[in-house]
DNA sequence: CTATATGCAAAACGTTTGCATCCCT
DNA sequence: AGGGATGCAAACGTTTTGCATATAG
């Protein structure tokens, strides 16, 4: 996982090219969200406000959400739905994909890489004359036996898992 | 594709079974949301509601609401969001399934099916230990060439493809 | 200094629900 | 007749924006 000072730099690097401003804020919701201790591994914009709020109570949602959607534009973040109707962040490294698998018993969110696969949708987008930009996959299941707890502590959604959207 | 008929079939046997009404609002959303001719391929349910009004303008937003729903606990429509943020419903068939390419140019929506995939979407859950009871799989990307207008205008959502979630 | 960023509060959006009335079965 | 369904309008939760003020470069 990177580390938030990397992050960090990234961002400044990228908004310094943008001819935008390196700010505390954006510093520290970086920080926060890059944190590898008590990071919480999806976080919604809430999740994050919360957590930044914590170090520095001033600091408002219009700009967690703002310095989010920077995130995202620096290759930072990725904004994800695992079903509930809040989009989700994750930490993004340049370079490394994974896609998620879902677990309907206690709302856990794995993560999973699987080349072949990436492979194959190549192949599909290549059969459409498509050159392949992104994609988004999740997929929903249950533990065949009991739901393993080491498996499940993972989980950092609440347990809600109502599909309402894909 | 299944027909419009079938499907209010399906659908009014499923509400037999629950005990629920065979209104005639039920029967004609899902005419109109089943209707080959001009329906559209992935419709809001905003979408929708205008498609219906059309044919009754008494119908209220509300009912195709609700009445979406029954048709998705009936198996007869999936959910799925294709970047925008509302919720796009289209005709299930029961037994099959596709995913979708969304062309970033255009907006147009591709279907396809790949069941190396599906295959090796098991085989990841299979390794977790898990049983697969859903997935969702959107490919994002650009046509090599120029956009095919025989592809393209296939495209049914509207032009904007601002991924805001995944 | 000036352009950009912040924080607040309010607007916008899509979705969902309460309720009086209506209508299948 | 009676329980479920409808339509309206209002409630919700999340996302987004306007604006006066603060701040990085």
């Amino acid at each position: 996982m990177i580390k938030a000072a990397d992050a960090v730099k990234i961002l400044a690097d990228f908004l310094g090219e943008q001819g935008l401003k390196f700010t505390h804020q954006r510093r520290l919701i970086t920080e926060v969200f890059f944190d590898p201790e008590a990071r919480q591994e999806h976080p919604s914009t809430e999740d994050l406000y919360l957590r930044v709020r914590a170090q520095d109570p001033r600091i408002g949602y219009a700009t967690v959400y703002r310095t989010l959607k920077l995130l995202v534009d620096a290759g930072l973040a990725n904004p994800t739905r695992f079903g509930d109707k809040q989009v989700r962040f994750e930490p993004e490294i340049p370079g490394e994909h994974h896609d998620h698998l879902v677990c309907e018993e206690c709302g856990a969110v794995l993560e999973f890489e699987e080349g072949a696969i990436e492979a194959l949708q190549e192949a599909v987008a290549d059969r459409f004359g498509f050159t392949l930009s992104d994609h988004r996959m999740v997929l929903y299941g249950r533990p065949k036996g009991d739901c393993d707890p080491a498996i499940c502590k993972r989980g950092d959604t609440t347990t809600r898992v109502s599909r309402t959207d894909g």
